[in-house]
DNA sequence: CCCCGACCCTGCCCGC
DNA sequence: TGCGGGCAGGGTCGGG
């Protein structure tokens, strides 16, 4: 799912209605959705117990909630259909609900629905930040690339990464070892922006196709992010379950057979690791040497 | 090491 | 209506 902005309008939901408040008890529904927590699902349900959540923090599709003491965080990655909702705790139970906290004051309790299972939660230590020394991040992402709505995110670093890749331009977007947070919609509108096709060899890429790339990725999310993400259906939601509106905006994720909005030439669409892509035939000419 | 495809899940929508 | 196939915005892992 939920890409960049989707994850950054959850992050501010929770940052509203959780921060600083303290965990009465936590339930695991579901032991899929804390796979990664390896001592299992008693153990992360037992290390919220009695925690105060401090401001939640976010790094690319990522979102982290430090506990009191800032040694450690609960992790979470909403995977396709992941939601963090907060509401009233004695209201029905979602059919896919995973993962429940109860907060001591007895307030509107957090839930973790997700009909995928795709997603999931941990609880991990917080290590110091590679690209920003003054900051912490979970130790499972600490690998992971800056994003591009960061300051600590380094174009030039991204250029060298990417020339020195022997892949396609959207693969390479996709990589959150190189650049996090961008997925497959905002990959295409970025591309579809800086009129490079998804196939273009990263090792030949020009700086200045990079950084048209990279600047088309941050305008089409920040402008996404304005109005509350882009959301088809009601599984992309905000802490309260409402819908964003960025979906009317998209130029070219989901056009297939639709006038491009430059040219006019019909949207194609292409198969691509297993899902889609879509693209201007006119103005992202497929390279004479593609990589997929 | 790098790169790519297969796989993990559930539900919805479409065509037959 | 019922059913099978295709598709969905994610990451991980193992083979080549």
């Amino acid at each position: 799912m939920p890409e960049l902005p989707e994850v950054e309008v959850v992050r501010r939901g929770l940052e509203r209605w959780t921060t600083g408040r303290t965990v009465a008890a936590a339930e695991v529904l579901h032991p899929r959705s804390v796979r990664r927590h390896e001592a299992g699902p008693a153990d992360f349900a037992g290390r919220l117990a009695g925690r105060t959540l401090l401001g939640p923090r976010r790094r690319g599709k990522y979102l982290w909630i430090p506990l009191d003491g800032e040694e450690e965080a609960v992790l979470a990655h909403l995977g396709m259909s992941g939601q963090l909702l907060v509401g009233e705790p004695d209201r029905d139970r979602e059919k896919h609900l995973r993962v429940r906290a109860g907060f001591a004051d007895g307030g509107l309790d957090l839930r973790f629905v997700d009909q995928r299972t795709f997603g999931h939660l941990m609880v991990a230590d917080l290590v110091p930040d590679t690209f920003d020394k003054a900051a912490l991040v979970p130790e499972p992402i600490a690998h992971i690339a800056a994003d591009p709505l960061e300051d600590a995110f380094d174009a030039e670093v991204f250029f060298r990464a990417l020339r020195r890749r022997k892949t396609g331009i959207k693969r390479a977007l996709l990589d959150q070892s190189l650049i996090s947070g961008v997925g497959n919609i905002y990959a295409d509108e970025a591309l579809w922006r800086a009129r490079l096709h998804w196939a273009r060899p990263t090792e030949t890429m020009t700086r200045a196709e990079a950084a048209r790339v990279l600047e088309a990725a941050q305008e089409v999310m920040s402008a996404a992010l304005a109005v509350g993400g882009t959301s088809f259906d009601s599984l992309y939601v905000n802490v309260n379950g409402e819908s964003g509106y960025f979906e009317r905006s998209l130029d070219a994720y989901g056009r297939r057979d639709e006038p491009c909005r430059r040219c006019g030439a019909a949207i194609r669409r292409d198969e691509f690791m297993n899902r889609s892509s879509y693209s201007c035939p006119v103005c992202q000419p497929r390279p004479r040497r593609a990589r997929y």
